[in-house]
DNA sequence: GACAAAATACGATTAAGTTCGTAACTTGTC
DNA sequence: GACAAGTTACGAACTTAATCGTATTTTGTC
């Protein structure tokens, strides 16, 4: 089971790539590498190995059809987010999403982010 | 700049090392295995050679007076799970921290972490 | 159908992380 | 001072990640 898909964590490369894709929708390793290039000097063959490895571990599916392969996501932002949370949850904070909260709040300094946290919270209490 | 202390992000094994050192406080090298290999099937020497790494990228220091050298975290807990946020946040919450607190509080499923949650947010209000 | 352009596939390289066996050293005890 | 036990130091092996050069394949155009 080396590539059960709940345990798969991406790699920091890898969900830079996914930020592309997440953001782009279903896109060619041509459209992924002109994103990810106008900030990072990438060459296009390690936007493609990379997303070549995503696909063998399941993080993302592939259509064929075409001449140029079009990748997408196989899982949503959330998922990965909240999996990426619970891992780190799991290793730095003891297993409490509290602790984890608080120190995020804690070290939130922007007047707007802080706002926008209240407003989380007020809907929380319905 | 190979090691500049802010910029180094602890891997795996080294935060399992470090948890148990932010827990026991100073500890030697067999104190430290006694604790993980209770959880873990780990080396002595496996853990010697961690924590001589660690001491290099200087996330330990280290006490060489006595025959049994004493290691000690570098940087806080707090330090540290703030830095491990901040860069779970610039990589997965697009620079939004109240972006990864919602993620969180949506994933929270214990009552019990609701609640601690909630009193940290009444503190806030003040 | 040959050519050029553009895509994928493949393999090599480098670096980092993890593990642990073995060597070498230290120190208390007889 | 030799021995045993315990410790550090060293280095090898293995894995994963990241990168990219080169080879191969595909496809539209003449």
């Amino acid at each position: 089971m080396a590539h059960d898909k709940s345990t798969v964590k991406p790699t920091e490369a890898e969900l830079t790539l996914l930020n592309v894709l997440w953001k782009m929708g279903p896109a060619t390793v041509r459209q992924v590498h002109d994103v990810v290039s106008s900030t990072q000097k990438t060459g296009y063959t390690t936007v493609l190995k990379i997303l070549q490895i995503m696909h063998e571990k399941s993080l993302v599916i592939r259509d064929e059809s075409n001449r140029a392969h079009v990748y997408a996501a196989a899982n949503s932002q959330t998922q990965t987010q909240t999996s990426l949370i619970r891992d780190l949850i799991s290793k730095a904070f003891g297993g409490s999403t509290s602790k984890l909260v608080m120190r995020a709040i804690d070290d939130s300094t922007s007047t707007e982010e802080i706002n926008d946290i209240r407003q989380l919270l007020n809907s929380l209490e319905k």
